[in-house]
DNA sequence: CATCATATTGAACATGTATTCAATCTCTTC
DNA sequence: GAAGAGATTGAATACATGTTCAATATGATG
Protein backbone atom coordinates (compact mmCIF):
# COMPACT_ATOMS: atom_id res chain seq x y z
CA UNK A 1 0.00 0.00 0.00
CA UNK A 2 1.26 3.42 -0.78
CA UNK A 3 0.86 6.34 1.33
CA UNK A 4 -1.16 8.56 -1.05
CA UNK A 5 -3.55 5.62 -1.36
CA UNK A 6 -5.07 6.07 2.19
CA UNK A 7 -5.52 9.86 1.46
CA UNK A 8 -7.35 8.94 -1.40
CA UNK A 9 -9.81 6.93 0.07
CA UNK A 10 -10.39 8.29 3.02
CA UNK A 11 -9.02 12.11 3.66
CA UNK A 12 -6.59 11.39 6.00
CA UNK A 13 -4.56 8.54 8.11
CA UNK A 14 -6.78 9.45 10.88
CA UNK A 15 -10.11 9.06 8.92
CA UNK A 16 -8.91 5.41 7.97
CA UNK A 17 -8.62 4.53 11.82
CA UNK A 18 -12.57 5.98 12.14
CA UNK A 19 -13.43 3.94 9.50
CA UNK A 20 -11.78 0.89 11.56
CA UNK A 21 -13.31 1.75 14.33
CA UNK A 22 -16.69 1.98 12.83
CA UNK A 23 -15.46 -1.67 10.74
CA UNK A 24 -14.82 -3.40 13.83
CA UNK A 25 -18.03 -2.60 16.19
CA UNK A 26 -19.93 -3.19 13.16
CA UNK A 27 -18.27 -7.19 13.05
CA UNK A 28 -18.83 -7.35 16.45
CA UNK A 29 -22.35 -6.26 16.60
CA UNK A 30 -22.78 -8.61 13.53
CA UNK A 31 -21.57 -11.85 15.14
CA UNK A 32 -23.54 -11.00 18.27
CA UNK A 33 -26.15 -11.04 16.92
CA UNK A 34 -25.51 -14.18 15.05
CA UNK A 35 -24.84 -15.95 18.16
CA UNK A 36 -28.26 -14.58 19.42
CA UNK A 37 -30.11 -15.98 16.77
CA UNK A 38 -28.17 -19.32 17.10
CA UNK A 39 -28.40 -20.08 20.60
CA UNK A 40 -28.83 -17.94 23.94
CA UNK A 41 -25.44 -16.42 25.23
CA UNK A 42 -22.83 -17.72 23.58
CA UNK A 43 -20.53 -15.23 24.07
CA UNK A 44 -19.35 -13.14 20.72
CA UNK A 45 -16.01 -12.46 21.60
CA UNK A 46 -15.51 -15.84 21.69
CA UNK A 47 -17.48 -16.57 18.09
CA UNK A 48 -14.80 -14.06 16.95
CA UNK A 49 -12.19 -16.02 18.07
CA UNK A 50 -13.28 -18.85 16.33
CA UNK A 51 -13.23 -16.69 12.80
CA UNK A 52 -10.33 -16.63 10.89
CA UNK A 53 -9.74 -13.18 11.42
CA UNK A 54 -10.84 -12.89 14.99
CA UNK A 55 -7.57 -12.34 16.59
CA UNK A 56 -6.13 -9.74 14.68
CA UNK A 57 -8.90 -8.29 15.07
CA UNK A 58 -8.77 -8.07 18.94
CA UNK A 59 -5.74 -7.76 18.70
CA UNK A 60 -6.66 -3.85 16.64
CA UNK A 61 -9.81 -4.39 19.47
CA UNK A 62 -7.09 -4.52 22.60
CA UNK A 63 -5.31 -1.56 20.84
CA UNK A 64 -8.05 1.00 20.31
CA UNK A 65 -9.19 0.63 23.52
CA UNK A 66 -7.15 2.51 25.15
CA UNK A 67 -6.70 5.33 23.47
CA UNK A 68 -10.43 6.30 23.45
CA UNK A 69 -12.33 6.07 20.23
CA UNK A 70 -15.97 7.00 20.10
CA UNK A 71 -17.43 4.23 18.19
CA UNK A 72 -15.47 1.85 20.34
CA UNK A 73 -16.43 3.05 23.22
CA UNK A 74 -20.13 3.27 21.73
CA UNK A 75 -19.86 -0.82 21.60
CA UNK A 76 -19.19 -1.20 24.87
CA UNK A 77 -21.73 0.56 26.33
CA UNK A 78 -24.12 -1.43 23.45
CA UNK A 79 -22.16 -4.61 25.21
CA UNK A 80 -23.33 -4.00 28.33
CA UNK A 81 -26.71 -3.56 27.50
CA UNK A 82 -26.81 -6.67 25.84
CA UNK A 83 -25.23 -7.86 28.90
CA UNK A 84 -27.52 -6.45 31.22
CA UNK A 85 -30.15 -8.26 28.92
CA UNK A 86 -28.58 -11.75 29.08
CA UNK A 87 -27.93 -11.51 32.66
CA UNK A 88 -31.73 -10.90 32.99
CA UNK A 89 -32.29 -13.98 31.15
CA UNK A 90 -29.85 -16.11 33.06
CA UNK A 91 -31.28 -15.00 36.32
CA UNK A 92 -34.55 -15.76 35.40
CA UNK A 93 -33.24 -19.24 34.33
CA UNK A 94 -31.51 -20.09 38.07
CA UNK A 95 -27.90 -19.61 36.86
CA UNK A 96 -27.06 -16.27 37.54
CA UNK A 97 -27.25 -14.77 41.23
CA UNK A 98 -29.25 -11.47 41.08
CA UNK A 99 -27.55 -8.42 41.87
CA UNK A 100 -28.11 -5.15 43.46
CA UNK A 101 -27.59 -3.16 40.07
CA UNK A 102 -27.17 -5.27 36.72
CA UNK A 103 -26.27 -2.15 35.01
CA UNK A 104 -22.87 -1.62 37.32
CA UNK A 105 -22.65 -5.51 37.35
CA UNK A 106 -22.43 -5.96 34.07
CA UNK A 107 -20.22 -2.84 33.43
CA UNK A 108 -17.56 -4.32 35.29
CA UNK A 109 -17.38 -7.56 34.34
CA UNK A 110 -16.83 -6.06 30.54
CA UNK A 111 -14.37 -3.99 32.41
CA UNK A 112 -12.53 -6.63 33.49
CA UNK A 113 -12.94 -8.60 30.40
CA UNK A 114 -12.00 -5.96 28.08
CA UNK A 115 -9.04 -4.89 30.59
CA UNK A 116 -7.58 -8.55 30.02
CA UNK A 117 -7.49 -8.40 26.76
CA UNK A 118 -6.10 -4.77 26.37
CA UNK A 119 -3.40 -6.10 29.10
CA UNK A 120 -3.01 -9.39 26.98
CA UNK A 121 0.65 -9.02 27.18
CA UNK A 122 0.60 -9.00 30.98
CA UNK A 123 -1.63 -11.94 30.59
CA UNK A 124 0.96 -13.92 28.96
CA UNK A 125 3.60 -12.64 31.62
CA UNK A 126 1.54 -13.83 34.15
CA UNK A 127 -0.48 -16.78 32.82
CA UNK A 128 1.61 -17.89 29.96
CA UNK A 129 -1.57 -17.89 28.03
CA UNK A 130 -2.09 -16.07 24.82
CA UNK A 131 -5.39 -14.16 24.93
CA UNK A 132 -5.37 -13.19 21.74
CA UNK A 133 -4.25 -16.47 20.35
CA UNK A 134 -6.74 -20.27 19.68
CA UNK A 135 -9.43 -21.04 21.68
CA UNK A 136 -7.73 -24.17 23.28
CA UNK A 137 -5.08 -21.97 24.83
CA UNK A 138 -7.32 -20.12 26.73
CA UNK A 139 -8.00 -22.35 29.36
CA UNK A 140 -5.86 -21.08 31.91
CA UNK A 141 -7.28 -17.69 31.57
CA UNK A 142 -10.98 -19.08 32.27
CA UNK A 143 -10.49 -21.72 34.51
CA UNK A 144 -9.46 -19.03 37.40
CA UNK A 145 -11.68 -16.64 35.68
CA UNK A 146 -14.90 -19.37 36.10
CA UNK A 147 -13.65 -19.96 39.26
CA UNK A 148 -14.08 -16.28 41.07
CA UNK A 149 -16.85 -15.58 38.75
CA UNK A 150 -18.67 -18.51 39.99
CA UNK A 151 -18.41 -18.58 43.57
CA UNK A 152 -16.33 -15.63 44.04
CA UNK A 153 -13.22 -15.44 46.43
CA UNK A 154 -14.83 -14.71 49.70
CA UNK A 155 -16.61 -16.51 52.51
CA UNK A 156 -20.29 -15.31 53.03
CA UNK A 157 -18.84 -13.95 57.18
CA UNK A 158 -16.03 -11.73 55.26
CA UNK A 159 -18.54 -10.69 52.29
CA UNK A 160 -21.29 -9.78 54.68
CA UNK A 161 -18.86 -7.90 56.69
CA UNK A 162 -17.08 -5.64 53.75
CA UNK A 163 -20.59 -5.57 52.37
CA UNK A 164 -21.76 -3.52 55.26
CA UNK A 165 -18.83 -0.96 55.09
CA UNK A 166 -19.83 0.03 51.09
CA UNK A 167 -23.57 0.45 52.26
CA UNK A 168 -25.10 2.96 49.92
CA UNK A 169 -24.94 5.38 52.55
CA UNK A 170 -22.68 7.63 50.15
CA UNK A 171 -20.67 9.17 52.43
CA UNK A 172 -18.41 7.28 55.09
CA UNK A 173 -20.10 8.82 58.40
CA UNK A 174 -22.15 6.63 60.17
CA UNK A 175 -20.53 3.44 62.02
CA UNK A 176 -17.26 5.29 63.30
CA UNK A 177 -15.97 2.22 64.50
CA UNK A 178 -13.53 2.12 61.25
CA UNK A 179 -12.29 5.85 60.70
CA UNK A 180 -10.87 5.19 57.05
CA UNK A 181 -13.13 3.23 54.63
CA UNK A 182 -10.16 2.30 51.88
CA UNK A 183 -10.49 -1.26 52.25
CA UNK A 184 -9.83 -2.11 49.16
CA UNK A 185 -9.66 0.16 45.89
CA UNK A 186 -8.76 -2.88 43.73
CA UNK A 187 -10.41 -5.90 44.41
CA UNK A 188 -7.37 -7.86 44.20
CA UNK A 189 -5.48 -7.74 48.08
CA UNK A 190 -7.91 -7.97 50.62
CA UNK A 191 -6.91 -10.35 52.71
CA UNK B 1 12.10 21.98 30.49
CA UNK B 2 14.22 22.38 28.05
CA UNK B 3 15.10 19.39 24.99
CA UNK B 4 18.52 19.34 25.74
CA UNK B 5 18.08 18.99 29.66
CA UNK B 6 16.76 15.37 29.23
CA UNK B 7 19.48 14.12 27.29
CA UNK B 8 22.17 15.46 29.08
CA UNK B 9 20.63 14.01 32.68
CA UNK B 10 19.53 10.80 31.04
CA UNK B 11 20.67 9.67 27.50
CA UNK B 12 17.59 9.68 25.98
CA UNK B 13 13.99 10.47 26.17
CA UNK B 14 13.72 6.71 26.25
CA UNK B 15 15.73 6.02 29.02
CA UNK B 16 14.20 9.01 31.06
CA UNK B 17 11.07 6.80 30.47
CA UNK B 18 12.73 3.85 31.99
CA UNK B 19 13.51 5.83 35.04
CA UNK B 20 10.42 6.83 35.50
CA UNK B 21 9.37 3.23 35.32
CA UNK B 22 11.85 2.27 37.86
CA UNK B 23 10.52 5.05 39.98
CA UNK B 24 7.01 4.40 39.73
CA UNK B 25 7.67 0.38 40.42
CA UNK B 26 9.68 1.62 43.43
CA UNK B 27 7.38 3.61 44.97
CA UNK B 28 4.45 1.18 44.89
CA UNK B 29 6.75 -1.48 46.57
CA UNK B 30 7.47 0.77 48.94
CA UNK B 31 3.69 2.01 49.79
CA UNK B 32 2.95 -1.52 49.87
CA UNK B 33 5.74 -2.80 52.46
CA UNK B 34 4.46 0.45 54.35
CA UNK B 35 1.32 -1.11 54.38
CA UNK B 36 2.48 -4.36 54.79
CA UNK B 37 4.41 -3.28 58.12
CA UNK B 38 1.07 -1.37 58.95
CA UNK B 39 -1.84 -3.54 59.19
CA UNK B 40 -2.46 -6.77 57.32
CA UNK B 41 -3.20 -6.77 53.76
CA UNK B 42 -4.35 -2.95 52.97
CA UNK B 43 -4.46 -2.67 48.78
CA UNK B 44 -1.35 -0.64 48.16
CA UNK B 45 -3.28 0.84 45.37
CA UNK B 46 -5.59 2.45 47.64
CA UNK B 47 -2.93 3.87 50.03
CA UNK B 48 -1.34 5.42 46.64
CA UNK B 49 -4.38 7.47 45.69
CA UNK B 50 -4.50 8.85 49.41
CA UNK B 51 -1.15 10.00 48.50
CA UNK B 52 -0.88 13.77 47.25
CA UNK B 53 0.76 12.80 43.93
CA UNK B 54 -1.13 9.45 44.04
CA UNK B 55 -3.66 9.60 41.10
CA UNK B 56 -1.51 11.31 38.51
CA UNK B 57 0.98 7.93 39.82
CA UNK B 58 -1.71 5.64 38.62
CA UNK B 59 -2.32 7.67 35.84
CA UNK B 60 1.21 7.09 34.58
CA UNK B 61 0.81 3.31 35.95
CA UNK B 62 -1.96 3.13 33.29
CA UNK B 63 -0.57 4.12 30.31
CA UNK B 64 2.74 2.16 30.28
CA UNK B 65 0.94 -0.91 31.28
CA UNK B 66 0.04 -1.23 27.99
CA UNK B 67 3.12 -0.44 26.34
CA UNK B 68 4.62 -3.37 28.36
CA UNK B 69 7.64 -2.00 30.04
CA UNK B 70 9.41 -4.44 31.52
CA UNK B 71 9.91 -2.80 35.21
CA UNK B 72 6.25 -2.68 35.05
CA UNK B 73 6.18 -6.06 33.90
CA UNK B 74 8.54 -6.99 36.69
CA UNK B 75 6.34 -5.19 39.40
CA UNK B 76 3.20 -6.89 38.44
CA UNK B 77 5.05 -9.98 38.47
CA UNK B 78 6.21 -8.83 42.10
CA UNK B 79 2.49 -7.70 43.32
CA UNK B 80 1.18 -11.12 41.89
CA UNK B 81 3.44 -13.24 43.79
CA UNK B 82 2.87 -10.87 47.11
CA UNK B 83 -1.07 -10.74 46.38
CA UNK B 84 -0.93 -15.17 46.82
CA UNK B 85 1.04 -14.66 49.93
CA UNK B 86 -1.89 -12.57 51.20
CA UNK B 87 -4.90 -14.05 50.05
CA UNK B 88 -2.82 -17.44 51.64
CA UNK B 89 -3.27 -15.97 54.75
CA UNK B 90 -6.79 -14.76 54.26
CA UNK B 91 -7.59 -18.23 53.40
CA UNK B 92 -6.19 -19.35 56.82
CA UNK B 93 -7.86 -16.47 58.73
CA UNK B 94 -11.26 -17.47 56.56
CA UNK B 95 -12.14 -14.84 55.01
CA UNK B 96 -11.13 -16.15 51.61
CA UNK B 97 -12.51 -19.55 49.32
CA UNK B 98 -9.34 -21.78 48.66
CA UNK B 99 -8.57 -22.02 45.18
CA UNK B 100 -7.68 -24.48 42.51
CA UNK B 101 -4.73 -22.66 41.17
CA UNK B 102 -3.82 -19.32 43.32
CA UNK B 103 -1.26 -17.95 41.22
CA UNK B 104 -3.78 -18.34 38.82
CA UNK B 105 -6.20 -16.31 40.22
CA UNK B 106 -4.12 -14.43 41.87
CA UNK B 107 -2.99 -13.04 38.08
CA UNK B 108 -6.20 -12.90 36.86
CA UNK B 109 -7.52 -10.58 39.71
CA UNK B 110 -4.46 -8.43 39.43
CA UNK B 111 -5.09 -8.34 35.32
CA UNK B 112 -8.64 -6.95 35.86
CA UNK B 113 -8.07 -5.05 38.58
CA UNK B 114 -4.96 -3.58 36.29
CA UNK B 115 -7.11 -3.78 33.29
CA UNK B 116 -10.01 -1.47 34.52
CA UNK B 117 -7.03 1.19 35.99
CA UNK B 118 -6.19 0.91 32.01
CA UNK B 119 -9.52 1.41 30.32
CA UNK B 120 -10.27 4.07 33.26
CA UNK B 121 -11.76 6.11 30.62
CA UNK B 122 -14.55 3.39 29.59
CA UNK B 123 -14.94 3.13 33.11
CA UNK B 124 -16.09 6.69 33.43
CA UNK B 125 -18.10 6.23 30.46
CA UNK B 126 -19.94 2.82 31.90
CA UNK B 127 -19.99 3.58 35.61
CA UNK B 128 -19.52 7.46 35.80
CA UNK B 129 -16.93 7.09 38.00
CA UNK B 130 -13.30 8.52 38.03
CA UNK B 131 -11.04 5.40 39.27
CA UNK B 132 -7.99 7.70 38.88
CA UNK B 133 -10.02 10.77 41.02
CA UNK B 134 -10.56 10.86 44.56
CA UNK B 135 -11.54 7.76 46.55
CA UNK B 136 -14.89 8.80 47.74
CA UNK B 137 -15.64 8.86 43.81
CA UNK B 138 -14.79 5.03 43.64
CA UNK B 139 -17.95 3.35 45.39
CA UNK B 140 -19.87 3.05 41.93
CA UNK B 141 -17.49 0.78 41.11
CA UNK B 142 -16.14 -1.25 43.88
CA UNK B 143 -19.96 -1.81 45.55
CA UNK B 144 -20.29 -4.35 42.17
CA UNK B 145 -16.71 -5.25 42.04
CA UNK B 146 -17.02 -6.48 45.76
CA UNK B 147 -20.50 -7.96 44.40
CA UNK B 148 -18.51 -10.37 42.09
CA UNK B 149 -15.59 -10.95 43.73
CA UNK B 150 -17.57 -11.89 46.84
CA UNK B 151 -20.27 -14.11 45.99
CA UNK B 152 -19.36 -14.40 42.15
CA UNK B 153 -22.49 -14.17 39.57
CA UNK B 154 -23.24 -17.96 39.62
CA UNK B 155 -26.02 -20.43 40.82
CA UNK B 156 -23.78 -23.10 42.74
CA UNK B 157 -25.87 -25.57 39.86
CA UNK B 158 -25.03 -23.50 37.06
CA UNK B 159 -21.27 -23.30 38.25
CA UNK B 160 -20.63 -26.44 38.86
CA UNK B 161 -22.50 -27.19 35.38
CA UNK B 162 -19.32 -25.11 33.87
CA UNK B 163 -16.44 -26.27 36.15
CA UNK B 164 -17.03 -29.78 34.66
CA UNK B 165 -16.74 -28.13 31.21
CA UNK B 166 -13.43 -26.64 31.89
CA UNK B 167 -11.79 -29.78 33.80
CA UNK B 168 -8.52 -30.29 34.15
CA UNK B 169 -8.17 -32.53 30.91
CA UNK B 170 -6.64 -30.07 28.67
CA UNK B 171 -7.99 -31.54 25.28
CA UNK B 172 -11.80 -30.75 24.69
CA UNK B 173 -11.81 -34.77 24.18
CA UNK B 174 -13.79 -36.58 26.96
CA UNK B 175 -17.43 -35.86 27.70
CA UNK B 176 -19.31 -36.58 23.89
CA UNK B 177 -21.95 -34.17 24.98
CA UNK B 178 -20.64 -31.29 23.92
CA UNK B 179 -18.99 -30.62 21.37
CA UNK B 180 -17.68 -27.68 20.86
CA UNK B 181 -16.35 -26.22 24.32
CA UNK B 182 -16.71 -22.23 23.47
CA UNK B 183 -18.47 -21.40 26.57
CA UNK B 184 -17.70 -18.08 26.77
CA UNK B 185 -14.21 -16.51 26.11
CA UNK B 186 -14.47 -13.99 27.95
CA UNK B 187 -16.11 -14.78 31.25
CA UNK B 188 -18.59 -11.75 30.70
CA UNK B 189 -22.11 -13.28 29.05
CA UNK B 190 -22.72 -17.07 30.02
CA UNK B 191 -26.30 -16.88 30.65
C1' DC C 1 36.75 37.12 43.35
C1' DA C 2 38.50 33.43 40.25
C1' DT C 3 37.76 28.96 38.90
C1' DC C 4 35.73 24.97 37.95
C1' DA C 5 31.96 21.60 37.59
C1' DT C 6 27.50 21.08 36.63
C1' DA C 7 22.89 22.66 35.13
C1' DT C 8 20.48 24.75 31.47
C1' DT C 9 19.38 26.72 27.14
C1' DG C 10 18.16 27.10 22.25
C1' DA C 11 19.19 26.72 17.64
C1' DA C 12 20.83 23.38 14.21
C1' DC C 13 20.34 18.81 12.74
C1' DA C 14 18.39 14.24 11.86
C1' DT C 15 14.70 11.26 11.43
C1' DG C 16 10.16 9.63 10.97
C1' DT C 17 5.61 10.27 9.54
C1' DA C 18 1.49 12.57 7.36
C1' DT C 19 0.04 14.97 3.27
C1' DT C 20 0.04 16.96 -1.49
C1' DC C 21 0.02 16.39 -6.23
C1' DA C 22 1.09 15.39 -10.86
C1' DA C 23 1.83 11.38 -13.46
C1' DT C 24 0.64 6.67 -14.57
C1' DC C 25 -1.96 2.45 -14.54
C1' DT C 26 -6.37 -0.32 -14.93
C1' DC C 27 -10.34 -1.11 -15.66
C1' DT C 28 -15.21 -0.19 -17.57
C1' DT C 29 -18.15 1.59 -21.21
C1' DC C 30 -19.45 2.84 -25.54
C1' DG D 1 -9.90 0.13 -29.17
C1' DA D 2 -10.72 5.02 -27.71
C1' DA D 3 -12.28 7.68 -23.77
C1' DG D 4 -12.79 8.49 -19.36
C1' DA D 5 -13.38 7.52 -14.30
C1' DG D 6 -11.35 5.88 -10.60
C1' DA D 7 -7.23 3.45 -8.55
C1' DT D 8 -2.42 3.68 -7.64
C1' DT D 9 2.15 5.36 -7.40
C1' DG D 10 6.22 7.92 -5.80
C1' DA D 11 8.67 11.96 -5.27
C1' DA D 12 8.22 16.51 -3.11
C1' DT D 13 6.60 18.86 0.86
C1' DA D 14 5.30 19.87 5.48
C1' DC D 15 5.35 18.93 10.09
C1' DA D 16 6.46 16.79 14.47
C1' DT D 17 9.77 14.86 17.42
C1' DG D 18 14.23 13.25 19.24
C1' DT D 19 19.15 14.44 19.42
C1' DT D 20 23.57 17.14 19.09
C1' DC D 21 26.35 20.73 20.51
C1' DA D 22 28.28 25.09 21.43
C1' DA D 23 27.17 28.82 24.39
C1' DT D 24 25.58 30.55 28.79
C1' DA D 25 23.98 30.50 33.57
C1' DT D 26 24.43 28.93 38.28
C1' DG D 27 26.49 27.65 42.34
C1' DA D 28 30.16 25.64 44.87
C1' DT D 29 35.20 25.80 46.38
C1' DG D 30 39.66 27.64 46.85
Amino acid sequence: MSPGLVIHHFGSKDDLRVACDRHVAALIREQKSDSMRAGAGLDPMAALRTYSDGPPLLAYLARTLVDGSPHVSELLEELVADAVAYMAEGEANGLLRPSDDPHARAAVLLLWSMGALVLHEQAARLLGVDLLGAPDQLLGYLRPALEVMGQGVMTPDAYDQLAGAVRTDDAPAATGAEPTPTHGATPTQEA
